[in-house]
DNA sequence: TATTAACACGAAACCGTTTTCGTAACTTTT
DNA sequence: AAAAGTTACGAAAACGGTTTCGTGTTAATA
């Protein structure tokens, strides 16, 4: 077990100072060549690389990203995290992941323990619960000292940072209208309580489709669930109860549990109810038929988010930008639970 | 903007060393209990973290883990993440997360980046290049610097490490009798190319099943499939060109897309056809019926990949303790896919 | 009263780098 | 031959902590 080499292990070795070693290694020229020649071989040969702690240290930089999600078993919040990945690693930065578990407290604790000096910035989608609080006293803190943090998905216009986010309200509009199109006017929402701001979003969105279609929005037809409960009858009865030829829901796994459901109701799908969800994943791909669906393109999402923040910080010291939203445009993918 | 405050601000501020500042923050019996209250009180007051930059360099421990998996848009392993998260946090690490996706270099690259000092330890599920080249020098180099890895899920033989992974061979076995006692005798296997291991172990498990349940194995009920392509046509040409009673599948995607065909051939599921499938993930729980399938306990393979690790960084330094290999039993959860 | 012990604190080394500045030994200029 | 400029390197500070050891001041003991 040969343990890593450093500067001064090949300064003793050598019998030069550690300041030359570290100098021939930048390719200084204020060392001869030779003593550079003997130095790199020999670094070489041991395979020396500089110390990342040391560097941090030193540059008070770290080079490392911390992100803040939710969940990660989500399909959302994975591509959104790619593209994150993917860009940050291009420019030589690490990830540093933690997972809310959407909890207030251990988003708060989570980004104190990585904010004494772990990381240089962060990305972060809110918990539900620190959207339901409506708290954000650790992201104020945060900024105040420096750090930079980027907001995505699940925002907030309370504090002042760089963001991105869905068209959602513009999307579910197009939705509705792309409904309309196909003929159906009974038009229902599912969708999750309303704390989630992108799901209010996207109930605005749905409205304002109705609005534009000269429609009028029903109460009946919108279907609020609770999180993480089995809503099979509460879907059941909604479909029983009421007369529908389309809907939108808010999430891929709605979408899907109602396509179950209305199947076996014994309508068909889309002939006689028609279906678009949220969320191009796994879910959608895989449903017969596959559902039409609204794709958020998280991967693009994640690389933008990435983009900001690394913009961010290595622009700090400067002078301060202004900060941004930047929008990503969904996209409505037609598959076989819609008529097209 | 108020930015971080150091030991030696508060030292100056207080006109006390900064030996006094650490050991009165430590409470140290060395300082005397009027020191340290002020001391105290106005680290408090300023909100004093220290920094983990700092400490790291010191203690030659960043209390980082590194988690380098093939694919984070995947059920399997983003809930083996979820545990790994949820034990090394509790225990006060954080998680840097690498993907290598499927690729030998990015797999290379990632660890070499982090190995500089950026973490204490290693977590990995080998890619699907790495397990086709069958070189694993970059692993070998590290443990020979002394940064211990846990592998877990796609593992090898060639290294010398701590080891988790799942009771495929058993499982498989067992999923066969489960289709043999409901009466199946034409049971078909519908697997990966072979260089994955698990598939492997899967595959031989399955031939164990038949053997158990005194069945001939037919090469014919055995459907390779390759990655990542639209396997529709040859799913479907396997269920016209063969009479199968039971299928098994090597994960959930190839289960829900069989259940989908079989069901557009005209048969039903389980009745003329029964499935099992791997992985107990979003697709499994949503499908209609629900599929019958192997659960993973990634959670479980996560944490007690975490603890492996933790074990052996903590207690380096010690004699060596044996590498030990810890088996996840995986379980077979009975729904509607399957007659029970 | 002289010696020792306890107390409360500071100086300095160390972790592994980078970088500024100083300087001895040549070389070039006048 | 003296002054000035180069060259090639080393010392030391800095990043922000921890920890060992030394020491001056009191208090306890002989």
């Amino acid at each position: 077990m040969k343990s890593k080499i450093t500067l001064k292990d090949i300064a003793k070795e050598l019998d030069v100072s550690i300041s030359t070693v570290s100098k021939a290694l930048k390719n200084s020229k204020e060392i001869s060549k030779e003593t550079k020649d003997r130095i790199k071989a020999f670094a070489k040969f041991y395979n020396y690389r500089p110390n990342n702690i040391a560097l941090s240290l030193k540059n008070r930089r770290t080079k490392n990203i911390g992100v803040v999600i939710p969940d990660i078993v989500h399909h959302f919040f994975t591509t959104v995290f790619r593209g994150i990945e993917k860009y940050a690693n291009s420019m030589g930065y690490n990830v540093i992941i933690c997972i809310s578990d959407e909890s207030f407290d251990k988003e708060v604790i989570n980004m104190e323990m990585l904010a004494n000096g772990s990381i240089d910035g962060f990305i972060l989608s809110l918990s539900a619960e620190t959207q339901k609080k409506n708290d954000f006293t650790h992201l104020k803190e945060l900024l105040d000292q420096g750090i930079p943090i980027v907001l995505f998905d699940r925002i907030t216009q309370e504090i002042a940072c760089d963001k991105v986010i869905l068209n959602d309200f513009e999307i579910a509009s197009e939705a509705v209208s792309h409904f309309v199109l196909s003929g159906a006017k009974k038009i229902a929402l599912i969708t999750t309580e309303r704390y989630f701001n992108v799901s209010e979003n996207r109930k605005n969105g749905y409205l304002e489709g109705l609005k534009l279609n000269n429609l009028k929005a029903d109460d009946n037809l919108i279907l609020t669930l609770p999180h993480n409960k089995d809503n099979t009858d509460l879907i059941t009865k909604f479909f029983q109860n009421n007369e529908v030829e389309a809907v939108l829901c808010v999430n891929e796994i709605f979408a899907v549990q109602c396509m179950g459901i209305i199947q076996h109701l014994g309508y068909t799908v889309p002939d006689d109810i028609s279906i678009i969800g949220f969320t191009d994943g796994i879910l959608s791909q895989n449903s017969s038929p596959k559902l039409s669906t609204v794709a958020q393109h998280g991967e693009k999402m994640g690389e933008k988010a990435a983009k900001l923040l690394i913009d961010r910080i290595e622009s700090a010291e400067m002078e301060e930008e202004p900060f941004r939203t930047e929008v990503i445009n969904a996209t409505l993918i037609k598959r076989g639970s819609t008529i097209n």
